[in-house]
DNA sequence: ATGAATAACTCAAGTGACTTAATTTAGTTG
DNA sequence: CAACTAAATTAAGTCACTTGAGTTATTCAT
């Protein structure tokens, strides 16, 4: 068992990329994402706290607050009364300093948001889509982001867009139609990019969904978990060490097609099946349509509110296979929690948390601190507000980067 | 849906800890690490292929080859002819320049490697543990650094731990004595830091042994890929972004207790079980052991080259269940490649590899460059020299640090 | 009230690591 | 052997950080 020397085979190869080096310029870059992220998970505070939390002098802190000042994304919070010394002078987010925008393209609809860098919400508008060929689609995204970018104050810091996946793979027999024809992720992004002249993130509903509530949501200090959404399929976002789980080719957390064995099954039951057979929208309106019951978002809650036992019977069917999957989950990632989200009504979600059993797994720790699974706060427009957070996210966290393979000039 | 307004949760709370700032003493480390990474990836090259790949200045590479020169960790290959102009000198990484020690400590038997910076197993040493208490064990592997870091050159970079997972778990119940009592991760780390004075770092054995893969085996190119490995329990190495996959708790891929439903299982076998009932190394020896057969490693040789049939029916019991293993993998983390490792004779992986029929998942794409599923290349002592990988891995490899609660000064 | 104590901010100088630009060096080519 | 080429070297300049002394605003004790 000699170990590989490394030298043979990477004789004559095509160089490996590695992460980039770093200068003042990309340094400052880097303190500034920091300062950023400080501001918004912790809310305001002074020069002082900021420089002991990033671990850098209160004078560098207060140079690039003086950048972040001058740009209009901080704002001056006056001084806070706070025992002896010199009050610290309170620096938060200004939410008029700079916004993005979120669209999230379903079949027939598209749903566009506008969040500021202050975490709200400011806008949200559905458009029905009739022609869902890439370029008319395209078109009325371009057209939105002219609108919306002068109608709000602050910079646009970027575009985020929510497509279902997955991407270029053949042969994936999924239920129900979750793929769209003729789109693919990066001509997306690309397109766009040079139409709309800021940068483009492209992602699907269950990532984006957990970028958002990463930033604004139950994930907040939260730095690994799993959350489940159930949106055109029963997908994935996995959040591990504060960053989004892409997968090598944008591909992971496609969870709705692994068969899973339901935890507890009542006898007579079916067996294993792929997860979305059964804990999917597709299988709760294949239900309801069965029963003749209409499934628009209002009706879900209404059922809920009247008890339908086709609803019960959906959650009953739905818990063991969902059971199963975050057994799985967190056998492999080991999450501080799980949350559970998607286009369905708050206490649909809650009543199909309280059903699950989830079996023994290495989260069956002594003291642990938070629920093991837990509902989503970002609501139904999580996907789209997600969309909106994924260039937010870029934007501002502190990030390793790769230099991709020739590119970019060096200097900053 | 109004998104949550982060301040007022986050009001008198203990503050987040975010990723360190950067100073011009860290940002030297960071380039550092680059320019290590770069030259064990790619193999010996010159300072201006290096300042193009990490995106800095030659003159940068120059001031910090010199560091390393002075260290003892780059070696001159002299000039390579190459075409016009001024020939490059090429650096490469100096085998005598570094060391660093990996140790398994297994149920009765404690295994030692000694590996150098250049990625060669230097040594490799097996002594039994009669006494599987922590002081006496501990005792052990301090003896045999004060020994090794004599007897091999270079500075010891630090030490790699490989203990059995999971840490801190109440009620797993696992098929076979997994999991050894008394100890704990951290306090193994502090015991072992503080009597040899270099970083430790300890992890499981899955985990190791797809560190040691990223860095000297079939991962060397690959920066996703997954890594079931067959040892104590059947375990996952998940490799992220160049980077392993620990979770919130180190726990992270605990596979072996995740219930499957085997891939085209034949009628009357048995159906969904726990991956490690069937697909294991213990479920093996049970096999063998029922029919009176030895089962060490070299029996397990012998066994397939001479056709055993216990053999072979293990590898068909085991193969549908591993099969949906990776189907599931694949799904959730969309990876480059999958790879199998463990203490089983590279015959027999290859064989078990053979056998897998992995349902259609997201890997299904056009244009797969790397096999879906190949056998690991760092062969049996695969966890230990994983662990000797571990310390060399966080000494060299970029990343980005986190400022953990209250401590280190700041500068450098 | 007043002064000492305290803590955060500010200013100015110093340092480390990087970039830029000009020069040197060692090979190749005609 | 001179012209050409590409890498390495040298020296100067820049950027962002740290350090340390001084300033400011608040609390606490007299």
């Amino acid at each position: 068992m000699p170990p590989p020397s490394k030298t043979d085979a990477s004789k004559a190869r095509t160089p490996v990329s590695v992460a980039m080096g770093k200068n003042p310029g990309r340094n400052r870059n880097h303190n500034r994402r920091v300062l950023l992220e400080l501001l918004r998970r912790n809310g305001p505070m002074g020069r002082k706290a900021m420089a002991d939390l990033a671990q850098i002098s209160t004078q560098a802190v207060g140079n690039i607050i003086e950048d972040l000042m001058a740009e209009g994304l901080l704002r001056d919070l006056g001084r806070l009364r706070s025992g002896r010394g010199l009050p610290p002078i309170q620096y938060a987010l200004n939410p008029d300093g700079a916004i993005t925008l979120g669209f999230e393209i379903a079949v027939s609809e598209l749903t566009v948001t506008v969040l500021d860098i202050g975490g709200n919400l400011r806008h949200e508008e559905h458009v029905p889509l009739p022609d869902m060929a890439p370029g008319p689609v395209l078109s009325m995204v371009a057209e939105s982001v002219a609108r919306l970018r002068a109608d709000y104050p602050g910079q646009l810091m970027g575009i985020g867009v929510v497509m279902p996946g997955p991407f270029g793979i053949e042969g994936m027999s999924g239920v129900g139609p979750t793929t769209l024809h003729g789109w693919t992720e990066t001509s997306v992004a690309q397109d766009l990019a040079q139409r709309c002249g800021v940068p483009v993130y492209v992602d699907n509903d269950a990532n984006a969904a957990a970028v958002g509530e990463l930033l604004f949501g139950k994930g907040q200090n939260v730095s690994h978990f799993c959350q489940i959404y159930f949106g055109a399929g029963t997908g994935l976002g996995a959040i591990v060490d504060d960053q989004p789980l892409r997968g090598a080719f944008g591909n992971a957390g496609e969870i709705g097609h692994i068969i899973v064995a339901p935890v507890d099954a009542a006898p007579g039951s079916a067996g294993p099946a792929p997860l979305e057979r059964f804990a999917s929208l597709y299988s709760l309106r294949e239900m309801l349509e069965a029963a003749g019951q209409p499934a628009s978002l209002e009706d879900l809650r209404r059922h809920h509110r009247d008890g339908s036992p086709v609803l019960d019977a959906w959650l009953s069917t739905a818990a063991p296979y969902l059971s199963a999957m975050i057994g799985i989950l967190e056998n492999i990632f080991d999450p501080q929690t799980v949350i559970i989200g998607g286009k369905l009504p708050g206490a649909v979600l809650d009543a199909l948390v309280e059903r699950l059993a989830i079996p023994s797994t290495v989260a069956n720790r002594t003291g642990e601190r938070l629920p093991r699974v837990q509902r989503g706060q970002t609501g139904q427009a999580s996907a789209a507000l997600g969309a909106a957070a994924l260039p937010f996210f870029n934007a501002i966290t502190p990030r390793l980067d790769r230099a991709e393979d020739g590119l970019a000039p060096m200097p900053d």
